[in-house]
DNA sequence: AAGCGTAAAGACAAATCTGTCTTTTCAACC
DNA sequence: GGTTGAAAAGACAGATTTGTCTTTACGCTT
C-alpha cells in the first residue's frame, strides 16, 4: 500500500499499472488479489489511509508550531509550505483523485468529500477556539484559500502561495474576530 | 476535437480512449492521426482551446456583470458561480489536467501553467484598475479564492463556494485598496 | 467530366491492462 | 519434525490501448 500510494500520487491512478506498484514493492500479484477485490477497491484502501496519515500529519504540524487558537489559525499556512516544498509534493492527492474519477457518485469521490469535510471541520473548531463571530464562515473561507494554495503550489511550481495565503487569512481572520468576545481576546490581542 | 474536449474534461483524459473519440465524433482514425502526430498532441491541442475559450469567456462574464473595475473584481465569483451550476462542471480542466500529468516538466504541465499565469494577468489588470495599492499582491490573494472555489465546488458538489469566495474577496479588495489613491476613489465609493 | 485529395471504414500489429490460475517456496506453529 | 497457510513467481486469458496500413467513397476543382 506504500508503493500504491507513492506511484498513484506521483502518477496518477491510471496511469499506474498493477504490474508496476507489484514490481516496485516486491509483492506478488495473487497477493495483492487477495487483499483487495480490485485495483478500485486499493485506489479506496490508499485514499482512505492517506486520509488518516494527512490529517494527522496537518495537525501535529499546526500544534507543533503554534499554541493559540488563533496563531494555529495561521499556522496551518506554514505547515501547507512545509508540505508544498517537501521533495515530493505533487498536490492534493484527493483532489487529483477527483480530476481522475469526476463523476459525481463515483466512490473515489465520495472519499475525497469526506477527508475534504474532516480537514474542515479541523479548521473549524480552531476557529471557534479563536473566537470568530461565525466559526463554520470562517472556516470555509480558510479553506478556499487552503484549497488554492495547493493548487497554485502544484501548477506554479511551490512559489510562495502559502505565504500569500497566510497573509490573506490574517486579513479574514482579523474581520472575523473583529468584535466577538471582547472581554477576552483584546487583552490577549493588546500585548501580542 | 470538440468531442474530445468534452470527454476528456468529462471522464479523464487517461480513462478516455482515442476510439471513444472517433466513435462519438464520426471521425475516422486516420484522419484524426493526420492532424494530430500522437493521442498527447491532441490533447495539447485541446488545452490550448479551453484556455483560449475559457477566458474569452471569464472575460465577457465579467463584463457583462458590471462595469467598475472594483465591481468587476467582485463580478469575477459571480462568473464562477455561473460555470459551478452549469450542466458539465466537472473543476479546472487544467487542474485536472495537472492531476494526471503530475510531472512537473510534462508539456501539459506547461500549459496548465500558461493558462494560470494568463488568468492572473487579467485579474491584476481589474485590481490595479480598481487602485489597488498592490495590484499584483492582490491578485495572487484573489487567486487563490477562485482556485479554492473551484476545487471546493468540484469536490463538495458546487454548494455556495463562490458567493463563499465572493464575501472573502470583498474583505480582500477592501483592505488592498484602503487608502490607495484617495482623491479618485473615494468620491466613487460614496455615492455607491 | 476527369482527376486529385481527403476522409471514412475497418483490419491489423504490438504493447499493456486487469484479473485468474497453477506451482513452488517458505515460514510459523503444534 | 511434519503440517498448514500464505506468499512468491510466472504463465495465461481476454479485453483494451495507441498507432499504422489499406481500401473504398466522396467532394471539389479545373
Amino acid at each position: 500500500m506504500d508503493t500504491a500510494l507513492e506511484l498513484f500520487y506521483a502518477n496518477g491512478f491510471h496511469a499506474t499499472g498493477i504490474d508496476k506498484i507489484l514490481k516496485q514493492s516486491g509483492v506478488a500479484k495473487m497477493t495483492l488479489y487477495n487483499h483487495f477485490k480490485s485495483k478500485d477497491q486499493l485506489i479506496l484502501a490508499v485514499l482512505r489511509r492517506r486520509d488518516e496519515r494527512f490529517r494527522a500529519w496537518l495537525k501535529e504540524a499546526v500544534e507543533r508550531r503554534a499554541e493559540t487558537p488563533r496563531e494555529r489559525l495561521l499556522a496551518l499556512f506554514d505547515a501547507l509550505e512545509e508540505w508544498f516544498n517537501g521533495p515530493d509534493f505533487f498536490g492534493c492527492m484527493f483532489i487529483n483523485a477527483s480530476a481522475e474519477f469526476a463523476k459525481h457518485d463515483d466512490p473515489v469521490h465520495a472519499v475525497a468529500r469526506l477527508h475534504k469535510r474532516l480537514v474542515l471541520s479541523y479548521v473549524r473548531d480552531l476557529a471557534a477556539a479563536a473566537g470568530a463571530a461565525e466559526p463554520e464562515a470562517l472556516a470555509r473561507q480558510l479553506e478556499l484559500l487552503m484549497e488554492g494554495a495547493t493548487v497554485v503550489a502544484q501548477i506554479g511550481g511551490s512559489s510562495d502561495a502559502a505565504q500569500r495565503a497566510k497573509q490573506a487569512a490574517e486579513t479574514l481572520i482579523a474581520q472575523a474576530v473583529a468584535g466577538a468576545q471582547p472581554s477576552l481576546e483584546r487583552p490577549l490581542l493588546g500585548i501580542r
